[in-house]
DNA sequence: ACCTGAACACCGTTCAAGT
DNA sequence: ACCTGAACACCGTTCAAGT
């Protein structure tokens, strides 16, 4: 007899699913048989795929570390995303579900008015709109380049995403009138 | 006997149907559907779906009217996005596989050079980020709105949308070093 | 309460064959 | 050169029925 199967745990295979073969090996039916049951009865847990997916993406940014900051609490998430094989799609489609109240968004939010920014509300879903594009574009070059193999090496041009990543922040933080909050 | 089939018409119809039904009505039944001919002879023109999105994407980039300086040229790719339902996320899906040259960096690309800006390639790389996840997230929330109707009115929910774009466009143009291109 | 079985209405893509 | 027919290997979701 197998014990219970909650939320959190299906949950937790699914996102095990992603980071193993991404999201487009992500189905109801591949899902249900990891756990071992049939497609129809994942229904009984979940209403449907979107929103198992949105409970994924809020794993996902609940991943991250927390950092002190609106530079560095910026960095966590973008590391977050990206430590998810195709985690910053899964999180910015599932963002505008949240229905004004993604996880990436409170995060930020948060970091800016302990930073005492001018306008928390503007300045998060600015530096999120940011952030999401950026590790979007980012992922999806990154996993383009490691099957392709049609670069250069694969450390530089993370490297340069930082760097690119930096730039941006600094510029951001800076326009939006965050005192304390120059890059590094 | 029906005039050849070229690729331009195809992508015009594909760009049609997602104008009316969305991207996830897009599908190559459906459009060979509205060809007139059968699914698989679309393989003949086209390599599979993906390239078709990517070229449907160029479409809608190629619309954005050409402006002068960086932010009305960022301002101008945004609305692009915009005016097709869904646009942002083709674009945004498609942009990484152009391999390092999608036309929406391009465009930017060229504004900065024009406007003497210090990286040109890095500050469009930073707005082109900007620019796919602002558009994205407000997209979906847009259309999510629009059905939903659990919202405020939605022309205050554009405006304000709006302003995020000018402050997120102000700050990166000012900290990436371009110097006429202060907002507005 | 939780799951199975069976079905519905779809997908993208390949490939031999037709014209 | 361009298209059809038929098939392959899938999808998400619903719903009656089982335990």
């Amino acid at each position: 007899m197998r014990p219970a199967l909650d939320l959190d745990h299906i949950v937790g295979r699914a996102l095990h699913l992603l980071d193993l073969y991404g999201l487009a090996s992500v189905t109801m039916r591949s899902l249900a048989d990891d756990l071992g049951i049939r497609p129809s009865a994942l229904y009984w847990h979940v209403e449907n795929k979107q929103t198992l997916l949105a409970a994924v993406a809020d794993r996902i940014v609940a991943l991250a570390k927390p950092a002190d900051g609106v530079a560095a609490t910026t960095r966590s998430l973008r590391e977050a995303l990206l430590a998810q094989r195709d985690g910053a799609e899964v999180v910015l489609s599932s963002a505008a579900l949240g229905l004004g109240g993604s996880a990436v968004v409170e995060r930020l939010r948060a970091a800016l008015t302990e930073a005492g920014a001018d306008d928390a509300d503007t300045g998060a879903n600015v530096l999120a709109q940011f952030v999401l594009g950026h590790a979007s574009l980012v992922q999806q070059r990154i996993q383009a380049a490691q099957l392709g193999a049609f670069d250069a090496d694969p450390d530089a041009v993370a490297r340069d995403f930082a760097a690119e990543f930096d730039a941006g922040i600094a510029a951001l933080t800076r326009g939006l009138n965050v005192a304390s909050a120059a890059a590094r």
